[in-house]
DNA sequence: CATGAATGAGTGTTCATTCAT
DNA sequence: CATGAATGAACACTCATTCAT
């Protein structure tokens, strides 16, 4: 769920890395190492410290460099945090689709959804709070700054999404009497919302726990026993 | 549920303003007229760029004053968003203290303490963005910047939650499997995650209707038809 | 010999109070008191941080006013060290030219002078400091903003301190291989470096014995006891 | 004798620069001369208009550069004065020290101490202007500012020189009835407040003459012709 | 006459960004 | 390709001064 907004679209086109060109010159296979050294160093950065008060010299500090360097991989700031959504958008959006294809179920669909995201948010916690803290409440300028291919895939999955809730409403799986925008709308604050919550906690439960609770509070709500029977 | 962090504390015991002064002078009733307007201005303009974003240039603009008039109300940036926040907690806590108050069953006080947070994010939307949005993932920050009583009757609140979490659970009219405490975090995270979601977007469903979705599907999670019925 | 410093002259005419103004209403009268009062707050403000550091409010508020009302009676906050250095040039030279007029030997005269100036640096400590660490090297400026009276007065004033130099050399009482203005800069630079250098130390000697070392090394330096004969 | 107070002691032991790393990289040797430049300009503003007036953007014109670029050689204001209190003091204490160790006649000490103290004042007007007129009466605080081992040479000197005072008393070569340290505290306060005089007036005289003036009137103050012989 | 709210010019300082080396 | 010195446009904050009340 994690990252699927996709609301009012820019238009900034602008591709920022070719990590799948077959011929990469050795010179780029080493531009293309050093611009990962840095966006990991920038996450680490971001994390500290949040968006608005990294600086471009803590950002190169943590990566052993000096400020000016960094712009010989990114334009300027905000393009840095651009190249690190474009990063994770790669990693996690495969994992996502992977996980919308492998069951014909909607219900088990979204479940899997939820899963791989809580998986993903559990080895990338710097990066969840880098990415939604950075920019309170403006996650779609971030999705606007995506290469327009990436945002198409991200629009895609969204569509999956709906598609799954619709069908699981449509076999009676999950309620009916919201419209599946709705549902969406629910599931994705609940994730946010409550790993943010937990993100907050000095203590993180084990990440099966954590996936336990998100998805029986998820499907069950806090409903009291008597309506509690099979969930998986 | 809104505002309900209550983490690490510090002591920062400095009264703000005294409002309840019966014999204000004409003079301080205008000092106290002016920084209302003051803080209202910096809602607006903190709900549009965010407080790291906003500048006290941009404050005194949205205000219709130079930056030094900040000044005669508040000792600096930081004073402004804690006066927001002494502000809105003044006005939130006693309404929610006033639902507790109002009813003896479990389930009912939460749904109330929801329907209140809910009535007043719709009547405050900026300040939700600006105080919410401010300081991502460092509430307690704000909270520890309130005065100790305020400080003190979160607290209590959140007491009462937690009391009636339990309650609600020995009456079988919640689920028993998780803690309160972990309940508690689900309830506040999908109320923050969900208004934040619901914000987000242009077009806002009617308050009524947010109120039914969020209680629903708070209560009753996105599950299948066959496990609804009585549910307010 | 305090103070006596005359050299390039502005013209700054104006003058700041009309205190022997034997016709003085009633409102002139509160007026001038209450100008004595703001002074005597500034000597304590201005003794305290300096005259660079200090606000209009710290005098205000030592005075036990606002600021607004520091500009009824001081055009700016030049005036104001302007008026503490009129208020004391009328006390202390009426004395130094008493102790000028109190004797026909020159030595001696000088000697009542530099009495007269420590008397008046232990009765106003504050002022002292006040007016000479206010604007460092810059003491013309002080004297130039003084009424043209006053200056004219501290001319007068140390024609006769450079008249009885010469009259103490031709009698031999003082060394003549120097110009008098020579043996005048060095007996003014002596009494303000070394009241200076008393001054920063906290246990200050007593008056007298301030006064004895002050004559005695002004006189006899700090040469051997073979050279040490009648000396006051 | 300039220089030489030391009183309370804090503890600031950051070492600014250093000056005798031999194996100087041309970058840091860069470094350096840019802060050499930029002292000699703070020195020139800092006379100018006092420490307290000065700004830094007063600084950077006088430089030719921007305010920002201070900031790439002195973390604060502060630190500009205290680069310039270091770098006078690695020039003039050695100076002084070596003028404590070419004789054994304790006068003689005194009076090489007074007279490199001369050349250096004639060399550096305008430090001695920025340093002892800018914070006035606060000749301590920046003592203190200086490194450790700079505050431990200056007390160093402070006691030859004390002790100097005491061997030429105890040898009849000057006045036994004041303590050292008062013969000390009326020397450099007629230094400072000497020099200070002179600094005061356009044409200052040959430096020469300045010296004998000074150490003349010190030994022998203004007395009469006949206590008057031998005097270097 | 006194107030104190309001102003605006200015302060020290930071930092994203550029560019000669 | 990398550096880091330099920039300039901001920023938060201060304060002498004014003026309606």
């Amino acid at each position: 769920m994690l990252l699927t907004m996709q609301r009012r679209s820019g238009e900034n086109e602008r591709v920022v890395m070719k990590m799948n060109d077959r011929s990469q010159t050795f010179k780029s296979r080493r531009h293309d190492a050093n611009t990962q050294a840095l966006i990991e160093a920038a996450e680490v950065a971001i994390a500290r410290k949040g968006y608005d008060r990294v600086t471009m010299r803590d950002i190169a500090a943590e990566a052993g460099c000096v400020p000016g360097t960094l712009y010989l991989y990114f334009r300027n700031k905000r393009e840095v945090v651009k190249a690190l959504m474009v990063r994770h958008s790669g990693l996690l959006l495969p994992l996502l689709m992977e996980a919308v294809a492998a069951t014909s179920d909607p219900l088990e669909k979204l479940r899997l959804i939820t899963q791989k995201s809580v998986d993903y948010f559990n080895r990338n916690r710097s990066v969840f709070k880098a990415i939604f803290a950075a920019h309170p409440g403006k996650p779609d300028e971030l999705m606007a700054s995506l290469p327009a291919r990436m945002r198409r895939n991200w629009g895609a999955f969204h569509q999956s999404e709906l598609e799954a809730i619709r069908q699981a409403q449509a076999q009676g799986k999950i309620r009916r009497d919201f419209p599946p925008e709705s549902i969406w709308k629910f599931m994705h604050g609940v994730f946010v919302g409550f790993l943010d919550e937990l993100n907050a906690y000095e203590a993180l439960p084990e990440q099966e726990d954590q996936m336990q609770m998100l998805w029986g509070l998820l499907t069950g709500g806090i409903g009291g026993e008597e309506r509690r029977h099979a969930k998986r």
